[in-house]
DNA sequence: TCTGGGGTCCTAGGACCC
DNA sequence: TCTGGGGTCCTAGGACCC
């Protein structure tokens, strides 16, 4: 049996931990810059304010109801997870942190699994002060369900227990499709296409081949889950990632491309410090610029381009370098974004020829350096994403897809006028 | 001018998650 | 004026090889 133990509106509730006079009030936690809202308690939900809100469009509102509102502070977060999942720890040995706010626990051996669920709620709370939910099942399919039926009944308790086939029907049959993890829109509306409603109906559907038709293999292991049968086992121990991104809005008009080679600069460095981290080298890296998405008045903008390692490194002077050459192709060429076999240039190791780039900035100077000294050698593996957000960033990453093909563009002097 | 078929590897793009 | 910042996996189709 496994237990997944969430926090709930978990940005808000570090916040709140230092502030005694918010535990009634509704609070919101804003993105970068403040733009918008990225978590928010029960009490500010009731009020309307929807995830991903513009702040600028619920200020008013937040003011009214005297909302406690913050920007975010991400250190503090990372500080309190790390809290959470040593106290997991203490009472089970075998778990896998999901995310920030999230962690499924291994229950083999636990006699009985929803007092025990009840047991690590009261004891978050009395350690650390803050409130999870507690979904326990056979996958973590039906634990993600129970958590949902923990946050949506609070007459639970926080704490639901799908160990029982008869619970399992009851839940799964008030679930609406796209309300299952890893089915959402999308998925969820060619379900209904099929006319698949319920999560129950899902799961009892016989034509395993229709699902994998409509919705690959990956919605027949999301099925199998709900069923009971383990798709997505555990993985405790701490998986490499595959790709690891920097990326930051501005929040104001970029016109100078210094300012996006320092940038870049910064974004290369925080990733091959990471990725030297987890001991593991890149591959290539790739860097992506945007405009505003939102704006209507402009023209938009939208170039990517990569830069492939021959050799694959974990020398942060070799993977600025490429990040600011994938940036100069860029502007040399006007690259367009979404074109099949973009931009992909191999660099030579050795080849000094750097497009005098590094003259234009001796900060990034001194940043290169600075890192050069302290390389070490590591195991060959993965790729690197530096990503680079020009102007104002969509608020959800899959929106990209809604992005028309940009105007192509050769000169770097016709950004500015993009932004 | 005619012009096979099978296998593998790679990657862009789609869909989803927190 | 002002709309986050990370990740994962799968598939189709092209490139390439024999």
């Amino acid at each position: 049996m496994l237990a997944l133990v969430d926090c709930d509106a978990f940005f808000c509730n570090c916040e709140r931990l230092f502030r005694e006079d918010l535990r009634q009030r509704p609070v919101i936690v804003l993105s970068n810059n403040d733009g918008c809202a990225i978590s928010r308690t029960r009490e500010a939900k009731a009020l309307g304010i929807e995830m991903g809100a513009p702040y600028f469009q619920i200020r008013e509102l937040c003011e009214r109801h005297k909302v406690a509102v913050f920007s975010s502070n991400f250190s503090l977060y990372t500080n309190i997870s790390a809290r959470i999942t040593t106290t997991l720890r203490r009472l089970v040995p075998n778990i896998e942190v999901y995310s920030v706010d999230e962690a499924f626990l291994d229950l083999t051996g636990i006699p009985n699994v929803e007092s025990f669920g009840r047991m690590i709620k009261a004891i978050i709370q009395q350690h650390i002060g803050m409130p999870v939910s507690v979904g326990i099942g056979p996958t973590k399919g039906l634990c993600k369900a129970a958590c949902f039926l923990a946050k949506q009944d609070l007459s639970q308790g926080g704490v639901v227990s799908l160990e029982e086939r008869e619970k399992q029907d009851q839940v799964l049959a008030t679930m609406p499709v796209e309300k299952i993890w890893g089915i959402a829109k999308g998925r969820g509306l060619k379900l209904w296409m099929s006319g698949i409603k319920t999560a129950k109906e899902f799961r009892d559907y016989k034509n395993d081949q229709h699902i994998q038709a409509i919705l690959t293999k990956v919605g027949r292991q999301i099925q199998d889950e709900l069923r009971g049968i383990v798709s997505f086992p555990l993985q405790a121990g701490a998986e490499k990632k595959k790709e690891i991104m920097s990326s930051r809005t501005f929040g104001h008009g970029v016109f100078d491309k210094h300012v996006l080679m320092q940038s870049i600069a910064t974004h290369a460095s925080e990733v091959a410090q990471e990725l030297r981290q987890q001991e593991s080298v890149c591959t290539g890296v790739s860097i992506f610029i945007r405009s505003n998405p939102f704006s209507e008045s402009t023209e938009q903008y939208a170039r990517s381009a990569s830069w492939k390692f021959q050799t694959p490194t974990n020398n942060t002077f070799k993977i600025i370098k490429a990040a600011l050459r994938a940036l100069e192709m860029i502007y040399v060429y006007g690259v367009e974004y979404q074109k099949s076999g973009v931009s992909v240039f191999n660099l030579q190791d050795e080849d000094e020829h750097a497009l005098g780039l590094f003259e234009h900035c001796d900060s990034l100077r001194e940043r290169v350096l600075m890192d050069t000294m302290d390389r070490i050698n590591l195991r060959e593996g993965d790729r690197i994403l530096v990503s680079m957000s020009c102007g104002v960033d969509n608020r959800e990453w899959r929106m990209r897809r809604n992005f028309k093909s940009p105007r192509y563009t050769t000169s770097w002097e016709e950004l500015p006028k993009c932004l």
